[in-house]
DNA sequence: CTCCAATTTCTTGTATCCAAAACCGGCTCT
DNA sequence: AGAGCCGGTTTTGGATACAAGAAATTGGAG
């Protein structure tokens, strides 16, 4: 109770502190939500985490208030699951609501890439040909996670659909964490075991960034509903990821 | 100033108002977002009316906090939009944001019904029958997009697909107030000018129906597919709607 | 009379404080 | 010994208080 005391900081607080970047006159729950988004898809927060409220307060050097509204943030873009009176913990999905999750992928982001085909620059195609080289040549699992969620969302960021695109980086976010134990535990296997998994995602993104090149709709739009089906039933075969 | 000291309500407040039915233990917050997402899907806030925390809380008999949650809660389902240091507004969709939530619903509800096509009880279906016959015999603007909604979303009851279920709940509570304004003049002119609007939406549902209880479920996801496109097409057509 | 500007008012964002529910430990009773 | 109960502790939900930014209004100048 008497550590309380030090938890008093006033607002002007400008302690040297790293942790978000808090521009202008931003809302501070604003600036707790994106702490606490980077914190889970980075994975410094493993799914199934308790989330305190006063603690993230003093991390920031804030009031529980901003961590409030930044957790209900959070909750609507599906990373945490929050029950009254309980607390909040990082989202766990379960087999079957990441399975949903694919197929809704499955139905949304061929009309995302659709919508985008016609209308990428070719500055962004070159871009996009760019990323496509970058994940062929990396090995690192952490990269590789980064450089292929960059290059489908910037695959679609033409569309002329906000709400779109945001639900799609909303189902990207909410299975980040899976997707990370996966593919840390494909590169693991590489060198022995399963060699075929890697090497097929770079085939479907070639076979993508040739549709776009080619500015045709309805052949990306195919090829990107195999690709995620493809994924959606590795993840099948590997449902003892989350059994854990 | 002085009046806000009447405001001063202590948390027993057991204060006669009809207002939100408030259970047991629940979170206020959850009421105040029931109560505001009622008065916008019932059309007692109208779009772009300014939202005060404070009024919301007088009303409500609680403090700003859970009101605030409320209003955070309900940008996220698309129904306000919430600007910082700025305030809140019934969200207020033009054409462009009207389309593409259509053209979503479009490959997300014919999965929706696809899902759900196969797994409809007797029962359910029996129901659904009793309410496109009750839909047929409506003439009342207000009950026929109660009971259109009702029988959509019960259609899609059966998927186990429970992220999507809410999705769509929330697609159809985003355009409410546009469908009530629609359908309202539809019903006004339906004496004199235009009348084919209403009975091709009986056809479509008739025969939607019709695959539902055939258990069909790739008929049923054309016939909605198309059910819907048309509805955009029909919005494309009346674009004057959004240029109040 | 209109337009700009300074002040006033209002509203939001956040800190602090309080009550009550959930958790955790030991204790008792069978 | 194990299960249930009871008190203290922790943690959340909510209220109130206050500071700072936006809106509105009034006063003045052209």
């Amino acid at each position: 109770m008497a550590v309380m005391s030090i938890s008093r900081q006033h607002p002007e607080t400008p302690a040297a502190d790293g942790d978000p970047a808090r521009l202008d006159g931003e809302p501070l729950s604003q600036v707790a939500t994106r702490y606490l988004r980077e914190a889970i898809l980075e994975g410094r927060l493993g799914a199934g985490v308790r989330i305190r409220q006063e603690a993230v307060a003093r991390e920031l050097g804030t009031s529980r208030i901003p961590v409030r509204e930044a957790l209900q943030q959070l909750e609507n873009e599906g990373l945490i699951s929050l029950s009254p009176r309980i607390g909040a913990r990082v989202a766990r999905l379960d087999f079957e609501e990441s399975a949903e999750l694919y197929r809704i992928r499955e139905e949304l982001e061929p009309l995302a890439i659709a919508e985008s085909a016609t209308r990428l620059t070719d500055a962004a195609l070159g871009q996009l040909r760019e990323l496509m080289l970058q994940i062929e040549r990396s090995d690192d699992p952490a990269l590789w996670l980064l450089l292929d969620r960059r290059f489908h969302l910037a695959s679609y960021a033409a569309a002329p659909m906000p709400r779109l695109l945001k639900m799609i980086e909303g189902f990207w976010n909410s299975t980040q964490q899976y997707r990370r134990i996966y593919y840390g535990r494909v590169a693991r296997e590489r060198e022995d075991a399963s060699p075929q998994e890697l090497p097929m995602t770079h085939l479907d993104h070639r076979l993508l960034l040739d549709a776009l090149e080619r500015r045709d709709a309805v052949d990306a739009g195919c090829v990107l509903r195999t690709h995620i089906r493809r994924t959606r039933l590795a993840l099948a075969r590997n449902q003892e990821l989350f059994t854990q």
